[in-house]
DNA sequence: TACTTATATCTGACGTACGA
DNA sequence: TCGTACGTCAGATATAAGTA
């Protein structure tokens, strides 16, 4: 068994060892109403259907994502997550969370349908602002995607270190999605019916992940000892119930 | 090689809602 | 009334890609 491999089979055995830990393993929308995340972290999503080819009762991840990664950030991960999941109507703001953005383009490409303003701009356009037709097929979308991701569930790890681009929590983050990605050839591919695979993006399509930036990197294996630790202590220190 | 542009992702400020 | 959390939105930052 190659190194590769073997590195693929330890990172999941740390997250089977994670989910058994309380706030762990729940759908995003429970989490975000049952627990008090730690202020920093990196965390990890699993979506319904998604399994490991080589493992198929185990759950695959199709994304990984973190925050506090710029010197002197004060963003906490419940927002990071918050910002993913939507507002408690059921909205949400693509503009704000990439992740929001790339499951609605796929979402409007599996189903035919077409959306210019998904994703123009890091505001509202005038275009759709004034447009009420426009403005309720944005807001029917980001009820759907807030649907989707609210159904995922997820695993986190509690990273505390400062902020900054040298922050375990960037480390931990960018060689689990070349792991994973395993530059675009992953272990364990996508179902027939992932979401991911209507993606535009041949970067989502290829790697499996809802990542773009880290998915053709090389992987530091040296990682994995680190994230043992950091699972370890994420288990000592259970999260408060809201 | 240096500069410009585009892209991906996260940040911070501000307003609002809500509970103590 | 005040503190806290949430939601929104414009912008910042890092990196990659393109071009002269």
């Amino acid at each position: 068994m190659s190194a590769f491999v073997q590195g693929v089979d330890r990172f999941y055995s740390l997250l089977a060892r994670l989910s058994t830990a309380p706030g762990q393993g729940l759908r995003l929308r429970q989490l975000k109403e049952r627990f008090v995340l730690p202020r920093r972290g990196v965390y990890f999503f699993m979506e319904s259907g998604e399994f490991r080819v080589t493992h198929p009762e185990i759950r695959r991840i199709v994304r990984i994502g973190t925050h506090a990664v710029s010197a002197g950030s004060k963003s906490l991960l419940g927002a990071r997550l918050g910002a993913h999941l939507g507002t408690r109507t059921g909205g949400g703001n693509h503009r704000g969370s990439i992740f929001r953005l790339h499951v609605g383009a796929a979402l409007l490409a599996r189903d035919g349908l077409s959306l210019p303003s998904w994703g123009v701009g890091s505001a509202l356009p005038p275009q759709v602002r004034g447009n009420p037709v426009a403005l309720a097929a944005e807001a029917e979308l980001e009820r759907r995607v807030s649907a989707h991701i609210g159904e995922m569930t997820v695993l986190w790890v509690a990273v505390p270190d400062e902020p900054g681009p040298l922050s375990m929590r960037a480390y931990i983050e960018r060689n689990t999605i070349a792991l994973l990605s395993n530059k675009l050839a992953p272990l364990d591919v996508s179902s027939s019916g992932w979401l991911g695979r209507f993606s535009p993006r041949a970067e989502i399509r290829h790697s499996a992940l809802w990542n773009l930036r880290h998915v053709q990197d090389e992987c530091d294996l040296q990682f994995l000892p680190t994230l043992e630790s950091l699972v370890t202590l994420t288990r000592e220190d259970e999260p408060r119930s809201k």
